[in-house]
RNA sequence: GCCAGGUUAGCACAAUGGUAGUGCAACGGUUUUGUAAACCGUAGGUUGGGGGUUCGACUCCCUUACCUGGCUCCA
């Protein structure tokens, strides 16, 4: 028999889990329970409200039904047979309808209970190891917020109980990393409970950002990007032409002056048409590329606001490509390489995921045009050395788009970067913007959306993470702090903080009256890229003493090999 | 928005129906300090808001706002 896979342990134990609250429970309807990367869940349907205190009770029935080291038994069998198996159990039979005719159906049998499922599992119910219930959460049925809600349970399963306690203790490293807490902890940053979904940053933290933004904006300019600003309040008359009055209201914050009805911008797109319908354009000025660090304000479902990751009120390194057909395949790589060039600064470039999301059935636009501009994206990919996977039907209704994410400190997937053509937004049904060709016509040009780092809030959540509030020094609010001993040495503090500053660091200088221990230890709480301690003795010698964050006690050296230290580490990148 | 669980001082947490505490931070004083926390003192709260039960509520009930974990959605 083949090997016992980490998959099969899990989903085995979603069975075992799915029998364990039959057992404890009446009328429990089952619909399904996968293993996951990080282990299981199963939904159920029951009377009883499941809550954090029942978890006790049913663990200790997971580990009594495991203990029975009961085989796990397939068994392929007719649809007959199996609806009559699960009589009673509506999900179940519901999902038994989904399967093709002509296609196996297998059940599996443990001690008393079976389950129609595709399987694999373990041989015996021992090999499951220890079973531990992490949380629970509603869910709709099959993902659909029109169905019914159901009771979801989420379980990790480890071989031991030593191996559980390892895996707990990872879930409390990646708290320690979650952006919510360094936020608050470094000083970053602070949201207000009476102001839902919207950040104040604070100086450190807007320094991050603004280093962040300087950074991307020398990078697009290199790249042939011209930055656009445009108004964050838009009249009802333009969104009703672009379609968001129709498709995106219910997102938008509206507001009213003197009888005329305004919206605060959810997106920059039409603000850059506006630009680009401000005068003729000629097909010699395509592609145009208007890029904006426009502020955006959605308003957002009070349940999906976290952090600074998921926000009312935020910027992208926004910027639209007007350009022709033909233009979209150079363009669209073009793009890819930005991105891979400014993830690879971060080193995000490693396991970085790409989804490329093709045409929806509900679409505007022949479907030839779609497969060419699905073929112009995942060309771009390859020309990139890109892998992709493809999500069928996920494209917006007006165009394909590539996806890129990146994974947080708690395994969740953020969208950073993200690409996507539109055919509809330039039309004559929208805004209607036009070129003229080199045949002396008027042609609709095509847009692409894009952005490299999604939203400079989402951005600096993953890096908070990423880095887990030790930024690098090109990134770091506060690069060098300079810490005198004592008094005595503070007008030598102040000049050596003097000299750094002139050639653009960002400089602090502990004058507290705090002793040079305590002083370290405050400045390497706060993650401090470099400490430079300076007494009396420096001051004869002319010297620092030098500490840095990743190397400790680097000893005495002079500002000028202080200098050239930090320019190869390129304290501006 | 939906399901579940939370909300106690700036932050991290305690107090299971009977006088709201501890640590760090803050503030004042003393100490002038050489590589991860000097010492002493002071102040800080209508226990998220509102309503109810009770002789008495941080504690029990209802309601509301927000947060957390998921689901749906999404940068």
């Amino acid at each position: 028999m083949s090997e016992v896979t980490e998959q099969m342990r899990r989903h085995s134990a979603a069975h075992l889990m799915a029998r364990a609250i039959q057992n404890i429970f009446d009328d429990v309807q089952v619909d399904i329970g996968p293993a996951t990367d990080e282990g299981f869940y199963y939904d159920f349907d029951l009377p009883h409200r499941l809550s954090p205190d029942d978890f006790p009770k049913i663990e200790a029935e997971i580990a009594r039904l495991i203990a029975l080291d009961e085989p796990f038994v397939r068994k392929v069998v007719s649809r007959e047979e199996c609806a009559k198996m699960l009589e009673g159990q509506h999900y179940k039979l519901d999902r038994l309808s989904d399967i093709p005719e002509g296609e196996d159906i297998s059940t599996y049998t443990v001690g008393d209970y079976a389950e129609m499922c595709r399987g694999p599992h373990v041989e015996h119910s021992k090999q499951i190891g220890v079973v531990k219930l992490t949380r629970l959460a509603g869910s709709y049925y099959r993902g659909d917020e029109k169905n019914k809600m159901l009771q979801r349970v989420y379980g990790v399963v480890a071989r031991d109980e030593a191996e559980l306690k390892a895996m707990m203790e990872r879930i409390e490293e990646a708290k320690r990393r979650d952006h919510r807490r360094l936020g608050v902890e470094l000083d970053l940053f602070h949201l207000d409970p009476e102001d839902p979904g919207q950040i104040f940053w604070h100086p450190k933290g807007w320094s991050v950002y603004v280093t962040l933004q300087d950074y991307m904006r020398r990078k697009i300019v290199a790249d042939g990007y011209q930055e656009v600003n445009t108004p964050a309040l838009m009249p009802r008359s333009l969104w009703e032409k672009s379609g968001h009055w129709d498709h995106y209201k219910a997102n938008m914050f509206i507001t009213e002056s003197e009888k005329r009805i305004f919206a605060v911008k959810p997106m920059n797109c039409p603000g850059a048409l506006e630009i680009f319908k401000s005068r003729m354009r000629s097909y010699k000025d395509l592609p145009l590329r208007l890029a904006e660090f426009g502020h955006c304000a959605r308003n957002e479902p009070s349940g999906t606001l976290h952090g600074i990751m998921r926000v009312r009120g935020f910027v992208q390194d926004d910027a639209h490509i007007i350009c022709t057909q033909d233009q979209i395949g150079e363009e669209v790589a073009k793009f890819c390489r930005l991105l891979k060039d400014v993830y690879k600064d971060f080193g995000f470039d490693k396991n970085l995921l790409v989804k490329l999301s093709t045409m929806p059935e509900d679409h505007v636009g022949d479907e030839a045009t779609w497969q060419r501009a699905e073929a112009a994206l995942a060309e771009a990919c390859k020309a990139c050395g890109m892998d992709y996977v493809i999500q069928p039907g996920e494209g917006a209704f007006y165009g394909p788009k590539l996806e890129f994410k990146i994974t947080d400190a708690l395994a969740r997937e953020w969208q950073c970067g993200t690409i996507q053509l539109d055919y509809q937004l330039p039309s004559a049904e929208r805004l209607n913007a036009e070129y003229v060709g080199p045949d002396g016509q008027k042609h609709h040009p095509v847009m692409l959306h894009r952005a490299v780092l999604g939203s400079l809030e989402r951005f600096i959540g993953i890096l908070i993470e990423h880095y887990a509030g030790a930024f690098p020094l090109w990134l770091a609010p506060e690069q060098v702090r300079v810490l005198p001993v004592s008094d005595k040495a503070l007008a030598y503090a102040e000049k050596t903080a003097e000299a750094l500053r002139a050639i653009g660091m960002r400089v602090g200088i502990d004058s507290s009256a705090e002793k040079l221990g305590a002083k370290i230890r405050a400045a390497t709480m706060e993650k401090l890229p470099y400490q430079i301690v300076v007494g009396p003795r420096d001051e004869a010698n002319g010297t620092l003493s030098v500490r840095s964050r990743a190397e400790g006690d680097l000893g005495a050296m002079t500002l000028d090999a202080f200098i050239e230290r930090v320019k190869a580490e390129k304290y501006v990148l």
